[in-house]
DNA sequence: TTGTAGGCGTTATCAA
DNA sequence: TTGATAACGCCTACAA
């Protein structure tokens, strides 16, 4: 490392006492006359000197570092969630600190481990689908860290959760392919392990019945999470004759493999069969035909959890321990027939 | 901040000193009994201790921060390399401090000077198209930190750089599609003050000029970076009439657009025009026909930028200042009319 | 083999 | 309004 100025060099080139100059970049000591302070902060421009945040660190109680975990990174929902949180953060002079599970319960519990021997003063996390680690979570929340849950939430984890209203979305995204003519429609669910796959479901559920459409239990499958699971989805359907007017699909990957085997089998979309995808990624405007998904507002829940969690760090009072989020509808021909600007 | 655990704490639990406990932690002390070792490690366990790391970071001259500067994040490349290089530096006990400048020159500047402040011990970057901060990169350089240039590299900036050899893959490219039957060549460039945008025109006009095939300055344009600018591109070459029978895109994103437009203009892929990319990206599987496409070794360049930033740190000599980097060429049916699977 | 004490750069308390 | 000093938790000569 190279050598920084401190407190010391200043203090000396300046003829005043470390702790005359360790108040001037403290704003909220008023026991310094202007001038001084003028004077000290002019000179600290002047040669580069900038607070040893370490030494801060040690000092004060908190450590600045925030953790976040995530399941994975390959939809781009999570990349732009993160980096808007991390943007928030930085505002407020946190770092972040950010590791991906992999979809790996094990590796969650390294994470977790990882993040605490950092001493983070707070936990973003989403946890994996097979998550074992709720009973240890509970216990650093029980000591005193705060944590703030989002997108894959655990109700076994005593933490805020911020989530989007997936089961509201979801009656939207099959109402909208209902109001577009379809009857025979099919659900392309996540795991039936991830809360929020759940939702979709029920949601799928809720449109079929209100809207009187009968429905087997063959109807609602549990496709996975790739493109490659959507098209193995898909196949096993046709295999079983179940040609369906309309697919919901609980994410835009299993959207996309299961038109790719739809147009295989030369079924038209979307005079034939008509498709909407979850949680829409930049996959759904290079598809063809376009793909109508549900857009989430990635930026804003980054702030979100942010600002839940620096609340918790303030320790101000919870207000609410759900927060629900609301995206977008955004039609596009695969569900219309339309091509839409 | 919860209350950590404290050496002192130990030391007191163990009716041993400070100083004791502090080599049992540091290996390279043997003045220490392998038996009062293992009791310290042992109960250090037990209570959960781990040494507090600013502490540490005060001591020494190192922080274990590293820095990371993108332009952008709109390609997963970006992410997919940083996550890699973010894992190889945990295991090092570094933490990386991950920052995007968004394609702007004064954000990049002000992200240079927020890592300077947090005290990295390195940085990794990858500058914006119009940078004008070599001069100031130029000046860390000089007063000691180690810097990694990657992807988006600056010849002003003295600092190492890890490139993908952008040229001879350009070459390749190109030369695919002539082997294709293609004569009437056409290359969508990235920015011009992109240097790897340069070595893939060069690469692309070295290909023709070897295989004798002769094009106008018109068929190289300066398009872009995103979907909407291969669009604007090729709509341009449209309308002034000029209907190539390849067209070698230097991102994926750039050859979907111009995809697009083709489409639109009932202009059949591949059997009319043959289309490549180049970054290969989630969305050249999903395009329809499949994109062929140059992909590179994120993962594999991730640790290398790592671990050629941790060399320098160390102090080791530097073998050479550039590193090139290879990658393949993914053929599928936009170049060839074979459906490939 | 173990213990002691000074110092890393900062902030906070109290005295001047 | 300014200055002196004791912490924060750890490492490391050096002493015991």
């Amino acid at each position: 490392m190279k050598e920084y100025i401190t407190i010391k060099d200043l203090a000396g080139k300046l003829g005043l006492s470390i702790g005359t100059v360790s108040k001037a970049f403290n704003p909220n000591y008023s026991d310094i006359s202007v001038s001084t302070r003028n004077r000290i902060l002019k000179t600290a421009r002047e040669l580069g000197y900038v607070p040893n945040p370490f030494a801060r660190k040690l000092l004060k109680k908190q450590t600045l570092n925030i953790g976040i975990i995530v399941p994975e990174f390959l939809h781009s929902y999570f990349s732009e969630v993160i980096f808007s949180a991390q943007e928030a953060f930085l505002q407020q002079g946190y770092q972040t600190l950010i590791m991906s599970s992999n979809e790996d319960s094990d590796l969650e519990m390294e994470n977790i481990k990882t993040l605490m021997n950092h001493m983070v003063d707070g936990l973003i996390i989403s946890v994996t689908k097979t998550s074992k680690n709720h009973e240890f979570l509970n216990n650093i929340i029980q000591s005193g860290l705060p944590v703030v849950q989002f997108n894959r939430v655990s109700d076994l984890v005593d933490a805020p959760k911020v989530i989007f209203n997936d089961y509201k979305w979801a009656v939207f995204a099959t109402e909208h392919l209902i109001e577009q003519g379809c009857r025979n429609l099919v659900h392309l669910g996540l795991s039936k392990h991830i809360p929020l796959g759940k939702q979709r479901i029920l949601g799928f559920r809720k449109a079929m019945d209100k809207h009187q459409l009968p429905y087997s239990e063959d109807q609602i499958v549990e496709a996975g999470i790739t493109i490659a699971d959507g098209e193995a989805a898909m196949t096993r359907l046709l295999d079983r004759g179940i040609i369906p007017d309309g697919i919901m699909a609980a994410g835009d990957p299993l959207a996309i493999g299961a038109m790719k085997i739809l147009k295989r089998h030369d079924i038209h979309i979307p005079s034939q069969v008509k498709v909407i995808g979850f949680t829409e990624s930049a996959l759904a405007k290079v598809v063809e035909p376009e793909l109508s998904s549900i857009s989430q507002p990635t930026s804003k829940i980054g702030k979100l959890i942010s600002q839940i969690l620096l609340d918790q760090i303030a320790g101000k009072p919870m207000e609410k321990s759900v927060h629900l989020i609301d995206g977008k509808l955004n039609i596009r021909e695969s569900s219309t027939g339309l091509p839409i600007q």
